[in-house]
DNA sequence: ATCGGAATAAGGGAAAACCCTTGCATTAAA
DNA sequence: TTTAATGCAAGGGTTTTCCCTTATTCCGAT
């Protein structure tokens, strides 16, 4: 299976579709069959001759990358689809896995990681940048540091065990029980709590809570 | 910079350690200078001679990795560490992250990436298994299909937006003034959400639909 | 046409939550 | 040592919620 990787690259600028011509044209593995400002412009070259491997801008005039891939995949599922954008969120990365493509590299990598991008689609694997799925993971932890806004709203330990409590579901009695104090002091702490938290209410309170995690759900 | 790397192999099975050195010695860029059964042997062993590179499991009999790896970067802030696990959620992830490896590569993996792990770290880069990091986004995503659940519970329009209304911090007094409704009838869909939901009060019925994706907060 | 079931709406009374206030102990400042 | 401040605990009274029951409408089935 050493055969030559037909390639087709769709991106909007002039200038990097043709740097990408040039430095994959340096691999005699790849030949560049097909290029495309768009999305739209893709789909009728599509029609002419299909690529083993497409790298597909996502932000482009007329169609974007998002809508190309899917109805290019809808006509000739056989198509192995890289997207090649600049955007590093999760946002963009699942447009794209929804839409059908099968690899995802920053415009900032290397040639190194495209060629590899471009191997690993043809043998039928999947390829996303390191760096994307490491931004993706990044902003899914949680931003706000907990301890610190614990700190600032003062709240004390006490009140962190009943709003712990709270948060499980757990009536004031319960609680109360729970902790060896009476429905009012658990009442009490309650209050302070939902004070410190600008809150009305025990289901404010504990959305506050999720919100700034203050607690684990 | 073409000089030997320096391999350590922290891992208590002894013939994955021996199949990890026998792997590794047909690439002549590496040397295994150093192999342990634990973290603490780990750690007395390092007092003799530094690898450049160690391969770390995770978990190890008398100490394991991750205290392993805090220490070992505490006393020897130049070391590389990168995690060999069988674990690939967010847990084992983050700990080692934060013990301070510098990368994590799964036992499942070919030699290629391990190989290629050991290359990055050596040049000051970090190396996180593709398979890894996509593991982790997929289980970040949304499991279970809310529409799904709403249908299965047998949850009526007009619960919903109850339960909307709810699950955004408003009293029965202010939801029914929203709903041009009297507060008996909030009370009454309210107490048929808890009886479908199997929840007995407010926050008990808000969790379970943040937790099951009832609703967006 | 009528019957049964479900969704919606609402009442009464009991239980719980909420709000304000007080007492007490510990700690820090005057 | 007194004073002030803070966290914890709890009571009284009002409001809200909870639970059980009932009425009405709509709709599909007999």
């Amino acid at each position: 299976m050493n055969k030559v990787v037909k390639i087709g690259i769709v991106e909007d600028h002039v200038l990097f579709r043709e740097g990408l011509r040039y430095v994959l044209s340096a691999n005699h593995g790849f030949e560049i069959i097909m290029e495309a400002g768009n999305g739209r412009e893709f789909l009728e070259k599509l029609e002419l001759q299909q690529p083993d491997v497409v790298l597909m801008d996502i932000d482009m005039p007329v169609m974007n990358g998002i809508e190309a891939t899917a109805l290019a995949l809808q006509k000739y599922p056989g198509l192995k689809i890289i997207t090649l954008s600049m955007h590093s969120d999760y946002g963009h990365y699942k447009k794209m896995i929804d839409s059908g493509a099968c690899g995802f590299v920053l415009k900032n990598s290397g040639v190194n990681q495209l060629t590899e991008a471009i191997f690993e689609v043809v043998k039928g694997n999947s390829y996303f940048s390191q760096e994307l799925l490491m931004n993706i993971i990044l902003k899914k932890e949680t931003p706000p540091a907990s301890a610190e806004l614990v700190r600032q709203l003062e709240i004390s330990d006490r009140e962190m065990d009943v709003l712990h409590h709270i948060c499980q579901g757990l009536s004031n009695k319960q609680i109360a029980e729970k902790l060896f104090i009476s429905i009012k002091t658990v009442e009490g702490h309650k209050s302070k709590l939902m004070l410190k938290t600008e809150t009305s209410n025990n289901v404010s309170l504990v959305l506050f809570s999720i919100k700034n995690q203050l607690i684990e759900i």
